[in-house]
DNA sequence: ATTATCTATAGATCTATAGATAATGC
DNA sequence: ATTATCTATAGATCTATAGATAATGC
């Protein structure tokens, strides 16, 4: 029943299959087309959304079209895969917020892993919308869910999370952190004052504040990244 | 205070022409279907982004192509059009602003009108990108800026707003929330919880703190809306 | 021998425009 | 009479596949 060739079941696709670019049984050049594809498909979801060019992202590859359609038959295969890949990014991130020492300190990790997976991956907003008119009773975040609710619970009792926030308000909150990866490589780690503003917004309010991390945003280089844009083209541009 | 004649620089409109519909001297099928258009690449650009086909906004709006053509010779006369109309509505929000009490009230006013402004409107994101690279120059809410840095310098005065926070920081949370737009319309009022936690983590940690809206999201109807699905469609596919 | 790649191509859809036809305002 | 709309169409680009050609592993 479960043949060595890869099946993608219409559902979860099993968390137990890391999905490494193939099975190392095939052929160099393959798995190498193959790798170079998913790179270009990164990078032209990123930019022009869900409905890229597939020629584009095979030209780009510098791979004839039909490698692309060899690899991934229909455009959802490629975004399933895509996003598996990424996935499995995420699972690492469960152990790091078990050895945290303290259940705010938990929290932490797990706002500031997440929005950064978020953050570094431009094409991820367009994969995840499309994973979830496939099939939206997958959830990305699934194996979190019992996991942050007794998390939280924890922390209000610890006294460091204020107690009028539940689990859904933090996930919204580390989407929304997210959501920064949109305004372009020259936000660098910018994101994470932002971050570190909510925090103190869900911390107990006679819990102490640490420092804001890095300095302000300088007002022209925010204008130059907010829309994606480097630094250079807007200079150039003014 | 910026001189009141804006220079009539390519790109960024005479903010004293709302810019109706169109000057009513025309045609009144023509503005019709001028308006018939707007509202569909509206839909459209939410829907499909920048690049959404002319083609199928003239079919959802039931005019012929050319009629599209006639009125916006190319995509970017269309995006500029629709930007200026929904600049023109942020327009408004600078007298709210100006009427608010207290600074800190002027910075809740500020960030709560453009949130929403963000929120209610999901073509804007496409847009905003979109204009930025026709014209790095012209910056959206350039007309708040000398404003928005002395209410940031009078609120911290007043003791209400953290002290190592600037006005940049609270652009950016702003764009931030108004991400949520993308999570779908079932989000409803939600995004303001969040907003409140953001304000509660800009307030200065001896400010007391309000209530939270709204109540906390249930987590089945997270997960039915943050990909932008209806809750139906949800409850469907479960 | 097997597996994968490339070239070529059919059919669909898109952009952009020219020319014929219809609706309005004066 | 003027202004706007529609239909038709050329050329570009895209998806998806068939058939010929090349590269690998055993």
């Amino acid at each position: 029943m479960t043949s060595p060739t890869r099946k993608p079941q219409d559902g979860v696709p099993a968390p137990s299959a890391p999905e490494r670019s193939l099975p190392p049984s095939r052929r160099r050049d393959a798995r190498l087309n193959r790798d170079r594809l998913i790179v270009s498909a990164r990078a032209l979801l990123a930019q022009n959304g869900v409905d890229a060019s597939l020629e584009a992202i095979a030209r780009q590859a510098e791979v004839g079209v039909a490698t692309l359609y060899r690899n991934f038959p229909t455009r959802d295969d490629l975004v399933r895969t895509l996003y598996d890949l990424s996935l499995a990014e995420l699972h690492a991130v469960r152990a790091e917020i078990e050895a945290a020492p303290t259940s705010w300190d938990a929290l932490v990790v797990y706002t500031e892993r997440v929005a950064e997976w978020l953050v570094a991956d431009p094409s991820l907003p367009p994969i995840l919308r499309r994973m979830a008119q496939l099939d939206p009773s997958a959830r990305p975040a699934a194996e979190f869910d019992g996991f942050i609710a007794s998390l939280v619970a924890r922390a209000k009792k610890d006294g460091t999370l204020r107690s009028d926030v539940d689990a859904v308000d933090l996930a919204v909150l580390v989407t929304m952190v997210g959501s920064l990866g949109s305004l372009g490589a020259g936000y660098a780690g910018q994101w994470r004052r932002q971050l570190s503003i909510v925090l103190d917004g869900l911390r107990a309010a006679d819990a102490p504040r640490p420092k804001l991390p890095g300095r302000p945003f300088n007002a022209r280089d925010y204008q130059a990244t907010v829309h994606g844009l480097t630094r250079r083209a807007a200079r150039a541009a003014r």
